[in-house]
DNA sequence: GCGGAGATGGAATAAAAATTCCAATTATTA
DNA sequence: TAATAATTGGAATTTTTATTCCATCTCCGC
């Protein structure tokens, strides 16, 4: 009645069918693991298409796909199809939406309206930064950090909290680092021990502030490898700049919070640790 | 060939059909509209569901939902239900999806997967937050801090980036306030100058900061109202506030970004800004 | 290279779903 | 209040979609 495999048993949501079909892997004949692979990789196309644009673009015949149900314990495509559906209708609503709901929101400007926007905002700018950051620009950049005897850390005003936080949690991890930003106006005395060997972090938002700019540029000038944090290709910290970073901030009512350049800073930090520890030993 | 409303320039996409069917709100007949209220009220239900389920759970027919669809100016159902599924496509994944992705991941601990993971365990906090504070609490806490002289901000070490980011925005917003943490060790003496006309905001998460918790207990005996963001309802910052917020910051790997809190600390500031403006007036 | 079990493609069939159409009902206007 | 137009319900029909079935192919052990 059925091909080995247990049948009845099927996994009613998709955390359990990616691992029941992980595990199994190897066992699939060879449409089968076309199959598995590409709903694993296309969980939206699965929810959505039918069996024959399925089937057409995971290059089988639509009885493949039937086939593959069934052979993980489902009465049939459809069946298998409804746990896709049903991983997307527990899915939290996007930026733009909720915005929008606020804005036609009866009580639109109470305090607790601006809390949903400005959390809306912080969750669509914390999103998009997996989405904006290559893999490898950063594997670079933490590479140079890594490397470096001293990390400088550079930023006034706005972009200040987030460098306090870097030095934080870089001392955590044992990761020398100098905040340059002082009350007594002695940055320049800080960074006249910075050499090459050295590295810095320059964070910086529009509009950018004068002496973040001019810290930067000494410190390049000294030959000290510089990585950015920064909110556009044409800031003036690009130019000056090893490795830099775009971190776009979604704005609620021309505010920008800077929840995605904290959790951008805080990744940086651990990866910069983690290097560190592997390098050393 | 038509009803008088114009066919063939249906919306493409799930928001301006949303405010096509807004627009025409009244002009629909009965069944319709109980078919338009029921599509902006459960778009995964009409993205997901058979005319036939979809109109059982509408309390109509199904060919009213193709009436209803055509009205608009979609060919029939169909069309119309493309829209909403298009609306379900374009949605990032959720937290535990992409940690999960994350631990199968090859190259797991790359600096790249380090940058995954802290982003998604920021987006879960912060997503949390909208449901984790309610409305009233919040606009109590904002009236509070409104009508303080002088809002004090007692923070240490990791929370000390949040507590400069709201000097700075409430200093941007015209809200005088007081940082009380420096180098020199005066925080007693800045206090001293606090009266119960005036407020404070203490932020603290585990382990909790001792110098933070002396400062809160002082501004408290004092008379001075305390609104504070932990991370527990059994911080030791709860008995001493007046108001107070938990923000929980997933963690990743054992460190917690403050993606959450800063958003949150945003909000608050704002708000507090612009109650000020409407109580003035 | 031969036999057989398992896997595959694709047409045939069955099932499900959307759409159409018409009669019945309900509003609208004179 | 009668006449007419608009709306609605529901069955009939058509279209789309999933599933089944079988002939063919492929891979593996001998």
């Amino acid at each position: 009645m059925n091909n080995g495999v247990n049948t009845g048993d099927a996994p009613r949501n998709f955390h359990s069918l990616r691992e029941r079909i992980l595990e199994r892997r190897d066992l699939f004949p060879k449409r089968l693991s076309q199959v598995a692979a590409f709903a694993l990789d296309n969980p939206d196309e699965m929810a959505f298409g039918t069996a024959a644009s399925i089937a057409a673009r995971a290059h089988v015949q639509p009885s493949t796909l039937v086939r593959f149900a069934q052979s993980i314990g489902y009465a049939g495509f459809s069946d298998l199809q409804a746990v896709f559906r049903e991983r997307l209708r527990e899915r939290p609503s996007t930026y733009d939406e909720r915005l929008e709901a606020l804005r036609n929101d009866a009580n639109r400007d109470s305090s607790a309206a601006i809390l949903g926007g400005v959390i809306a905002a912080a969750q669509y700018s914390v999103e998009s930064v997996s989405s904006a950051i290559g893999s490898q620009p950063f594997e670079k950049a933490v590479k140079t950090l890594a490397a470096a005897e001293t990390i400088f850390l550079v930023a006034q005003r706005r972009s200040f909290p987030i460098a306090s936080y870097l030095a934080y949690t870089l001392g955590k991890l044992k990761v020398k680092n100098q905040l340059v930003s002082s009350p007594f106006g002695i940055e320049s005395e800080q960074m006249a021990f910075a050499t090459p060997r050295d590295a810095a972090i320059a964070i910086s938002f529009s509009p950018y502030a004068a002496p973040s700019m001019e810290h930067a540029r000494v410190l390049s000038q000294a030959g000290v490898p510089v990585v950015s944090i920064t909110d556009s290709a044409f800031s003036p910290l690009v130019p000056l700049s090893q490795h830099w970073f775009e971190i776009a901030e979604a704005d609620f009512a021309g505010f920008r919070s800077l929840s995605a350049s904290i959790a951008f800073a805080l990744a940086l930090a651990i990866a910069v640790g983690e290097e560190r520890t592997r390098t050393k030993k």
